[in-house]
DNA sequence: CTGAAAGCGCTTACAG
DNA sequence: CTGAAAGCGCTTACAG
């Protein structure tokens, strides 16, 4: 038997308990200065008394605006998008918007349906990380798109977006340099899907490092595979399985690190001394892990903080330049390389 | 400037460009099955053609209902709340409902203003991991609160409402067990605070696996502080500070432990060897660390998922009985014991 | 299936 | 400051 809720309070009702009019107690509620203390008091009082809660979702319907604001990431489960979105809340709560927040795990179709769902709820924009081979019926989509959307962390190359992430093909020409100058000449890449711009500028910094090292490039080192502790260990797996095998690792990201070094320790074998490792993004755990892990520092919360913001003066000015922040990476050694 | 947006096309529209009614477009958006097959097609190709969005807000406002639930957490960088995240999402899509996110960091001024923002956003109900030391007055709040809520991870006792956690004191003895086995006499209780009652039951456990073994329990080896791995680093040293130090640490959870093995190394000691380690949550990166962490697997996705089932049984069923699902702990021994 | 009306809880705009 | 009216985009209920 569904009860029928006890239903809110309305303004109208605090106005009439208040002896003010609906359209007083509305300026109140929004903060108005126009209103004099003595019933601004007598008004607070009676919304207290009859424990009045204002509707957001009403006021937002009729003004035509909203305050929430929708987030997707691929990974909850990766620190680096735990450490983001703390950043995007950070910022946004400043600013009184509330978070919806939504998981790809990397799923196109996962992507779109959480996009239409945002866009259901009337959210005021959007930050996407976007999945690594969004389909163009997506990409057309969000061309098409009317709310402020912001993109992090990777890039849509076709479509004309604020765009807030950090230069990988830096990155990873320090974490491929700081290998060759260790000695490698054989170095993997492991993890990560080719389709994904933050893969392909990776592997253009891994490009330039051997080239300035003036050594020639091995395509079948680069290994794709999900960006996961269990797809680092796989991509390791098949590495060893190559005739002519690495002796030193370039993973996509620090998750895919652990992965790869877990399988380094399941042979026998001693990541840092048998075989160095690098990630990238320098999660917390990096630095606990078993060897410690050498990675490429990428900022997450500092990341988070810039799309939130860039949301924020997207929402105030839809029509201000468009803005591309691109933040510099650091090599961060440590014992597994 | 701030231009106005293209509006949104509204269901009016549809109706007029399909021909039909605004009452049989709203039926077939909501998916009623008294419509003819003919009529369905041409509404929907209407509505891709116009490029229409539901508008679940407005939806919602008129027939009282929500399509939205609030989810408050005390800390997003604690990969335990992250595994928490995935099984409350994994379980609340499947009924179509999109998740508000808030993060206390254990403070009950945030928690309380978190409370009151998913209430104005109209949340059909919350799940609730309090803050350790919720004070007088939020408790008083959630007892007169309307909407459906569950408790999650920390109960507040003064507070009839559906919970979902593990048995920490169980989970407790079992770990403060394991290192009497191992033949600790003095073990230190790193971490949390006495006010939460995660952290009560916990000691709970504690003593009675020192009585069991007939040791008397010092006071003194509990050691408060933030569930952190700042905290656990604090908690140690004040620990080695003790005129009868321990020699094993029970502390209380993995992020502790971390901060608690990071001290020790600082003091050029090795965990697992001269000072042995518990945690409590079994987070990945338990499995990953150096050495590898001992603790009680507290399966954070499972509890995420029962409490986003409790609140969906709740929604639908407002009066349904309370009910109370406690899982029970493993422990996991590793290298750090 | 249609059509006209009312209403969810608010904001807006305007005359007084 | 007030009061009356209209409207945000839907759903509901009802007579036809």
């Amino acid at each position: 038997m569904k009860d029928k809720k006890r239903s809110r309070v309305t303004l109208q009702q605090v106005a009439e308990h208040a002896g003010v009019s609906r359209a007083t107690a509305s300026l109140i509620v929004r903060g108005s200065s126009k209103i004099s203390e003595k019933t601004r008091k007598k008004v607070l009082e009676s919304m207290r008394e009859l424990g009045y809660v204002y509707d957001r979702v009403a006021a937002n319907l009729r003004s035509q605006r909203s305050s929430t604001v929708g987030l997707i990431i691929t990974d909850i489960a990766n620190p680096f998008f735990s450490e983001l979105l703390i950043g995007v809340h950070q910022e946004l709560e400043k600013e009184g918007y509330t978070v919806l927040l939504g998981t790809t795990f990397d799923s196109d179709a996962k992507q779109d349906r959480l996009l239409s769902t945002m866009l259901e709820h009337r959210v005021g924009g959007v930050i996407l990380c976007p999945v690594s081979d969004s389909s163009k019926e997506t990409i057309d989509r969000i061309k098409q798109w009317d709310i402020p959307i912001i993109h992090a962390v990777r890039e849509l190359s076709e479509v004309n977006c604020d765009y807030v992430g950090i230069d990988y093909k830096i990155g990873a020409q320090m974490a491929v340099g700081h290998l060759i100058r260790k000695g490698h000449r054989r170095i993997a890449f492991l993890g990560g899907s080719s389709e994904s711009s933050a893969w392909q500028e990776r592997k253009r910094g891994y490009c330039t490092a051997l080239k300035q090292a003036g050594l020639d490039i091995d395509e079948s080192l680069f290994i794709e595979n999900a960006v996961t502790r269990e797809g680092g260990k796989a991509s390791l797996q098949q590495a060893l399985r190559h005739s002519n095998p690495p002796t030193a690792a370039f993973c996509f990201n620090d998750l895919v690190a652990f992965g790869v070094m877990q399988g380094i320790k399941d042979m026998g074998l001693t990541p840092g001394k048998d075989m160095a490792v690098v990630g990238f993004d320098d999660v917390q755990e990096a630095s606990i892990s078993t060897p410690s892990l050498t990675t490429v520092s990428s900022f997450a919360r500092l990341i988070g903080q810039h799309a939130a913001d860039l949301l924020h003066q997207r929402i105030v000015n839809i029509n201000r330049e468009r803005q591309r922040i691109i933040l510099q990476p650091e090599l961060v050694v440590r014992g597994s390389s």
